[in-house]
DNA sequence: GATGAATGAGTTTTCATTCAT
DNA sequence: TATGAATGAAAACTCATTCAT
C-alpha cells in the first residue's frame, strides 16, 4: 500500500478553489454521518455538487480526501492553541491549562461527528497518522509553554496525546458531563503535577 | 414421504464451540492487522479453518463478529478489575488506582492491535457501541470502590472512559513511554482528587 | 505492473469446471469480435451465463483470461504439429513442411478472429509473451525434426516465428489467397533451403 | 451589436503545424511505450506540451491520432522503397530484394516499439486498417518492379504482407538474429521463386 | 450441520470528450 | 484559436451473504 497521498493538483483558478472547498465540506459531512466505510466518493461528489471526475482531479483517491480533512483539523488546532496561549500569558499555569482545554474542546464541539471519525476511524493505514508539520509545530508550541512554567518540556508529547484522548473519549459520549473542561483539566493537571488553585 | 428423523446424532457441541473460538481468534487477528474495512468474512473463515457458510451459522453478519470480540474484551476487563480490587483491598486508594491501571494496561498490551481497532474503528454503526451488561457490571464495580474510598460514585462512568481513552491513546503510540502506568494513574488521581503519596 | 497471472483457483467440482469452460468460451468469442479493449469482464460473464463474481473466482483479472486463451492455443498447436509429423514420417521434407503448414493453417482457420486478436492485440504487457512450457515443447519438437532432415536445429526458433507471422499476417487478410498453404510453405522452404520438388 | 471582426490576425500556420507535429511525436512515443490502451489523449497532449483542447482541434478523436501515425509510417515506407529501387536498378533481382529488405528493416529499427503497436494493436476497429493511398502506391510500385523482373505483378500484395509480417514478427523478438535481413530475403526469394545467387 | 461455489449490488477509479472562458 | 476544468458513462473488481449439495 502506498502511503497517504497528497492533493493531486493545486487548484489555481477561482472556480476550482471553490470546487475543492465544496468537496472537502461534503466529505466532512458524510464522513461524520456515515463513517469511513460509509463514505463513498460518489456520495461526496454528489453532495459537493461536482462530477465524480472532478473529485478525482483534485484528490487521487479516497484516502487523500480524509488526509486533507485531517490536515485541516491539525491546522485549526494549532491556531487555537497558539491564540489561547498568547491571550492568557498573564494567567497562572493552572488557569492557562484550563483555558487551553476549553478552547480545544470548543473547537471539537463545532464538528463533533467529523472528529469522532477522524480520530477513531482513521483507518488502519500503513502507519500511525503521519506526524505532519502541524503536529510538530503544535508539539513545539506546547513544549515551549511547559518549559516556561517549569514543567519538563519532554512532557509535551504525552500531554498532547492525553488531551486528545480525553477530549475525544469523553466528548463523544452520549451524554458528556457538563463540566467536561473542568474534569479534563483536573486530570491533566494531575499528570503535570500542577497544584490545584484554592 | 415420511419426515426425516430429527437428529441423526447429537451434534458434538464441542466441535462447534471450537469453531466459534477459532472464528473469533481469526477475526481478532485480522481485525488487528487490517482494520475493519480490511477484514472480510471470507478471510476470517479461511484463517479460522472453517467454511464461510459455517461462519454464518454462528454469526449472523460481520458486525456480530466484531460485537462478540467487543463483548469478550469487556468480560476480560471486568474480571481483571474485580480481581485486582479484591487483591488490593488493604492498600491505599492511590495505590489501588495504580494497581488497577497496571492490570488493565497489561491486559491491553496482550492484544495491542486488536484493541486499537476495537476502540478506534468501531465503525459508525447506527448506534453507539451498545452498552452491554459487562459494561454495566464494570461501572457498578468501580462505583462501589469509589464510594468505599470516599469519592462520589457518580464519577465511575467518567473515570472508566478516561482510563480507557488514556490507555488506548497512549499505548498505541509508536513509542509509548516506559512509565505509562505511572503517568496514567497520576492523571486519574488528579481527576479524582486523590492526594499524591509522598 | 505484475506479470501475467495464472488461474486463481483450480476448479474441482464438475459444476465449476463447466463454469470455467463457459467463461473461456465466452471470452474467446468476445475477444474475437470486439478486440481486447472491447472485451469487458462483465460482457464475458454475461455471455458465459455466470455472475461476474464467479469469473473473478477463477481468473484474478482480465489479463489472466486472455493468458489462458493463449495457453490453450499453444497447446492445440503443439498437438497438431506432433500429430502431423508422426503421420507424415515417410514423406519428403518438403512435403512434410507443406503438411505442417496446412495443418496449422487449418487450426487457425477454425477460430480466425480469436487468433487475430490473440496475436495482434496481446496488449503491450510487460514483456514478450512469456515463453510458456508449450512453446518450449513446440520448439523442441520442431528442432528434432529439422535435425532429422539435415537442417540445423538452431533454425527452429526462427522457423516457428516465421510460420506464425506468415500465417497470421496472411490469413487475416480480407481476401486471403486460395493457395495460401502453398505460398507459405514456398517461403519457408526458401528460408530452410529445401529444394523445390519437381 | 456589431459582429466581431473576423480575424484579428492571420493565425500563424507555422505554429499549428508545429503543434500537430508535436502531438504526433508524443502519440508515437506513448503508443510505443504503453500500447493503445495505455495511451490516453491527455497524456499525449501533456507530453506534446499542448492543451487537451488543442489536440481535439487537430484530431477529432483518439483513433484519428493512431490513423495519422499509420499514414506517416506508410509514407516513409513508400519513400524508402522507391528510393531503394531507384538506386539499385542495375542489380540482380535477388540482390534488389535483399536491398529492399535491408532498407525497410532499417526503417523499422528506428522506431521499434511504435511499429510493434501500430501493427499488433491496431485495435479491432470496425474495419480493417483502411487501405490508404500510400498502400496503393506502394503496391503499385512493387508490382511494377515484379513485372520488370519477370515475376507476376499479382504477387505484389502477398509479397508486401509477407515482408511486413516477417519483419514485424522477427524484429520484435527479444533477441532478433543478427542476419535477419538475410533470413527474410531468403524466405521471400523462396516465395517469389528467385534463384539463389551463388 | 458443514461446505464452498455462486451471486450481484456496489465501489473505486479512468479517460475520451466538451465547452465556458 | 488556445486553454484546461469539468463531465459522466463505463470499466474492473470486491465481498457480504445465500443456498444447493
Amino acid at each position: 500500500m502506498p502511503s497517504i497521498p497528497q492533493a493531486r493538483k493545486q487548484p489555481s483558478q477561482a472556480r476550482s478553489r471553490h470546487a475543492v472547498a465544496a468537496i472537502l465540506e461534503a466529505a466532512a459531512r458524510i464522513l461524520a454521518r456515515d463513517g469511513y466505510a460509509g463514505m463513498t466518493t460518489n456520495k461526496v461528489a454528489e453532495l459537493a455538487g461536482v462530477a465524480i471526475g472532478s473529485l478525482y482531479q483534485y484528490f487521487p483517491n479516497k484516502q487523500a480526501l480524509v488526509a486533507a480533512l485531517h490536515r485541516r483539523h491539525g491546522e485549526e488546532t494549532l491556531a487555537v492553541v497558539e491564540a489561547t496561549l498568547r491571550r492568557g500569558a498573564a494567567l497562572s499555569p493552572r488557569r492557562q491549562l484550563a483555558e487551553l482545554v476549553s478552547a480545544v474542546l470548543a473547537l471539537h464541539q463545532r464538528e463533533l461527528g467529523l472528529h469522532r471519525v477522524l480520530e477513531r476511524e482513521w483507518p488502519a493505514f500503513d502507519e500511525p497518522p503521519p506526524s505532519n508539520p502541524q503536529d510538530a509545530a503544535l508539539r513545539g508550541c506546547v513544549a515551549a509553554w511547559l518549559d516556561g512554567i517549569g514543567v519538563g518540556a519532554d512532557r509535551a508529547e504525552v500531554l498532547l496525546r492525553m488531551a486528545d484522548s480525553l477530549i475525544h473519549g469523553l466528548l463523544l459520549d452520549a451524554e458528556p458531563p457538563p463540566d467536561l473542561a473542568q474534569l479534563i483539566s483536573d486530570a491533566l493537571a494531575g499528570f503535570l503535577g500542577l497544584p490545584a488553585e484554592n
